[in-house]
DNA sequence: TGTACATCAGTGAACGCGCGTTCACTGATGTAC
DNA sequence: TGTACATCAGTGAACGCGCGTTCACTGATGTAC
């Protein structure tokens, strides 16, 4: 993509353009998705809220999907850091403080949900982009591993990360629309339920541990 | 809707006429979502599979959102007997039963999860609709608050219903996509997720009541 | 350093398609006398 | 029972729109000599 003349391996200031202008159309799908309902969002708009024509952006990403693919890989990558940091800093663990940070993040950033349910749903995804987002995936679900290792948990342990994975995405689909309700009485909704979901995951853990 | 011109409470034949084609209608549109992803479903292959033109089913229907949700309605309606039948007739109530009830009921019917889905996500739903589709969800929350109280649960039951479903819900979404695999592998990957979240939520339950 | 050329960024308009819905119309059926 | 009329089921084609993507083109920039 970058450097397609020769194979330098610097790059010169025509790729930090390229590189630049990405980002931006980058920046400007996610705008869209943040204001928009998923099927609301569309090429033109997303070209305009970067400033350029639709075609241009065409010469940065092969098709729709895999600029949606992109965008989501680049936002969902700041939640990894944000459970390593807990989960490597934290003296006692707790599965409510991740259930909490995973939920809050996804509510704070509502174009990487929508983004993410869709992908979830739509089962034409090429198969190299399916590939990428279970990379996304993975790593959560590593994260969630070691909370519970770190908790004592010995066997099946994978198994309670898809189960708790699976939960807290549940609430956050399920709980979404509550027609009269303000984004901050959901978000505490969620919340709640995010704990009742932690506090037993949490008792099965230690009680799984002490045995 | 029937029986316009006068108000006998009497069904005409050709009232009955007009509900077996509203049925038919339905049905067909059961079809196709069956057998389509949701974004590929159209009300043109809907009016070919019931052998009809597609302006027909507006004389039925005032729009596809109505079309969908009444198919959705009568679809889900089935899933509540069969918890009712098992809680009301089981001698020891297992939550495990209900989960994988709910779960293989929801895999065996891929068009009412495709259709459940699309309405938790889609915010562009009337009101009235949104009322039914409540109303539903509700019904389905009221089984799982019989199934935690028969299990001895006293405080807090439908916060356990609402963490549950929402669980459940999860599982189904999360674990969809899996390519290479067959409906039955996918089944029993979402069925073995749905006895962990059940065990947790059974521990849990028993623990508070034995308290 | 200047020049000719190739390459690439970038554009506005158009293509082509699919879709929800409506229109103008036909034919059957019920109804009032 | 027959007739005139209104009502409703039903249709095929068309409307109108939105959208992803491509086209033909312009202008700037890097490159080879």
């Amino acid at each position: 993509m970058l450097s397609q003349g020769k194979k330098s391996a610097c790059p010169t200031p025509r790729d930090n353009q390229r590189l630049a202008r990405r980002n931006a159309i980058i920046d400007a799908a996610e705008e869209i998705f943040a204001e928009k309902p998923f099927t609301k969002v569309n090429m033109r708009d997303i070209a305009k809220q970067a400033g350029i024509s639709p075609a241009l952006i065409y010469r940065y990403f092969p098709d729709q999907q895999h600029l949606f693919v992109e965008a989501f890989l680049r936002g969902t990558r700041d939640l990894i850091p944000i459970l390593d940091e807990y989960l490597h800093c934290a003296e006692t663990v707790r599965i409510e403080e991740v259930a909490l940070k995973f939920i809050s993040y996804l509510t704070g950033h509502e174009q990487y949900f929508k983004m993410m349910t869709h992908f979830m749903l739509d089962g034409s995804i090429s198969e190299d982009l399916r590939e990428r987002l279970n990379d996304i995936e993975r790593s959560v679900l590593d994260q969630f591993d070691r909370l519970f290792m770190k908790m004592g948990a010995k066997k099946d342990v994978r198994r309670f990360s898809h189960a708790f994975f699976a939960a807290l995405n549940g609430i956050l689909i399920t709980y979404r629309q509550h027609p009269g309700k303000t984004p901050e009485k959901i978000r505490k909704r969620m919340e709640l339920i995010a704990r009742v979901i932690a506090r037993i995951f949490e008792n099965e853990i230690r009680r799984a541990a002490d045995a």
